[in-house]
DNA sequence: GCTGGCCTTGACGTCGGCGTCAATGCTTAG
DNA sequence: CTAAGCATTGACGCCGACGTCAAGGCCAGC
């Protein structure tokens, strides 16, 4: 299999391929042609890195579970660096969802706060009434009934 | 007050009030010189670009909160686009912080099934026993009792 | 006069993860 | 023979929010 393939399989692009090829996270055999051939075990070390990478990893810290697989493991989280990955990440996680939750707080207050003072400038000002004018009779308003003392 | 005395006031480099300028976030004045200079309100306007750069604004979002204070009015979030950035944001926040879980969880299960694999590979393996061999009498291997027999 | 400290503009560097050329080579089908 | 379609290396572009350096002007104090 060539890089073209490959890319296509991992539903990703050679330009990827090469760029992990230059982080030393694939390893790479040439044919007689001086074209790279790939095997279904970097399909499956694709596969890997993707997932990681769509969990958040950093292409860096993809490293422990892409040399798991290259040692002959079944997966990529067979050994004890990658759990270790899997863990650290996870800190990372919780630590980045509770500051987003503050913030989230604090916009929320922020965003209250303004609210209510711009509910009260409009309160300040000359009160536009919904109302319409009493249809009953006498008029509040001490004017003149209509078409009446003439 | 100068350049350099507004970034000391306010947490931040020269750099960055440039850079602010740059993105027509502050506008300048020159003394004769041709130094920047700047007055309170400066002040309080990049407090504010620092708050809500705090909570996750990018420098654009918190254009509006800037008009706001400078079109006179007391806080940057007295303005309706303001509340606009705000529930903008806040919507932002939730989106983030739901995939953020989600991707936690995700891992957090694949740390778990690893760990549970793990676990298994080592149960299978021959078990390695940290018990002491037995004190009392007869070796169970068939050697040679020490000193004996000779 | 010199040093040190403030200011000016301009321009390049950073970081991650690739995208997007450009120039060139190998192979195969028409 | 030629065009199409794969491959190669090398190198610049992008994004945001500045950091950092260079080369120079202006001023105060010793």
């Amino acid at each position: 299999m060539r890089i073209g393939e490959l890319a296509k399989r991992a539903g990703t692009t050679t330009r990827t391929l090469r760029y992990y090829e230059s982080r030393g996270l694939l390893t790479v055999r040439r044919d007689a042609k001086g074209y790279r051939t790939f095997g279904e075990e970097d399909l499956r070390l694709l596969r890997q890195i993707r997932m990681l990478r769509d969990s958040g990893f950093d292409l860096e810290e993809t490293r422990p579970f892409v040399e798991c697989l290259r040692a002959g493991f079944p997966t990529g989280d067979s050994c004890p660096a990658s759990l270790e990955a899997y863990r650290k990440k996870l800190a990372e996680l919780d630590d980045c969802i509770t500051q987003l939750q503050d913030v989230r707080d604090r916009v929320r207050a922020d965003l209250a706060r303004a609210e209510v003072e711009s509910a009260a400038r409009s309160a300040e000002a000359p009160a536009p009434r919904c109302e319409l004018a009493p249809r009953t009779g006498a008029s509040v308003t001490g004017e003149p009934a209509e078409g009446n003392t003439t």
